[in-house]
DNA sequence: CCCAGCTAGTCGACAAATCAGCTAGGTGTG
DNA sequence: CACACCTAGCTGATTTGTCGACTAGCTGGG
């Protein structure tokens, strides 16, 4: 599944633990993917059970002791498989687009409070990501340009998605 | 849960069976949402136990006989009640993004052809999308302009993706 | 008449994701 | 020194979603 292979990607760059990994996703993936702290120490043990990842137990400085998992050749040979294999089709889930297409049941106010929600949650989202965008160091290696270019990305498509609700809010009746 | 609300909503514009809901989900709302057809039977059954559709068994008319589903007074107000609450958050689920955030693994002719796949398919899914909307009928009522305004909105994010991939293509080096 | 193909529905097994709760070490504050 | 809070990890239960196989009725073509 794809979570192992994100969690991969995330150990090619250095050992980490399941703790990591939950702020890892929390921080700096969320807006492309999420990942429950149950399921993050699951796949782990997945992983060192399939032999991509190794733990090794880390007296901790100043708190309890982590378990470090580093990937194995192994691991970064599945990595790799996995970014040149065809892509993974993920089934796309928008459920506010769901709730606008069958909208015709409410009224022209309760129409007009769902995109006005709709609409601070985005902008809340594009702030959030600008804020991310503006405090990140300039790139200065490809993985930087890259990771860079995702972030791009999720800041293009809010964008997209506030002016495709400015025109819907100003068209509906 | 979100596909209950979503086949409710179905529900809701006429009597379906099961048969019927796989072919609207894969037909028109596949760009925003999908759905196995085990779970759909399953869900419709869960929808019958808590008495918001009824089932019918209606004699098919050249082929097997249908289970029709029709919504009722409970199933119409749930439906209400899902459209009118706090938006539910989708966790965002983009796995090539992953890739791209992770590709620094890869060779330069490799990130191309990454990118190269995702274009082509990205292009596909806006010809399909174009197709839609150029078959479609013009709304003449306001649940027309709602269903064609989510379609918009899939068209708008794929030019827009796919406007990123050839920003993204031209200035990797 | 056989078979392919469409309509229609069901089941079991499994994988993935979520929710809630639990243990436990350490730090800093009132 | 009690308490809140952060780090760190784990488990059970449940829900959702996916895959594959299977039954069955009917139609049309070769």
């Amino acid at each position: 599944m794809i979570l192992q292979r994100i969690i991969l990607g995330f150990l090619a760059m250095g050992p980490l633990s399941g703790y990591d990994l939950k702020r890892h996703f929390d921080s700096t993936v969320d807006y492309f993917w999420s990942a429950d702290k149950a399921q993050i120490y699951r796949t782990l043990a997945a992983l060192v059970s399939e032999g991509l990842a190794e733990v090794r137990t880390v007296p901790g400085v100043g708190g309890p002791s982590r378990q470090e998992h580093r990937i194995t050749a192994a691991g970064r040979a599945a990595l790799h498989e996995w970014l040149t294999s065809d892509l993974d089709q993920t089934p796309e889930r928008n459920a506010f687009l769901a709730r606008v297409f069958f909208a015709d049941d409410l009224s022209p106010a309760e129409i007009a409070e769902l995109l006005e929600q709709r609409r601070s949650a985005v902008r809340a989202t594009l702030a959030a990501l600008e804020l991310v965008r503006d405090s990140a160091p300039a790139p200065h290696d490809r993985a930087g340009r890259l990771r860079l270019a995702t972030l791009d990305n999720g800041l293009r498509h809010t964008r997209t998605e506030l002016d495709w609700l400015d025109s819907l809010i100003e068209e509906l009746p």
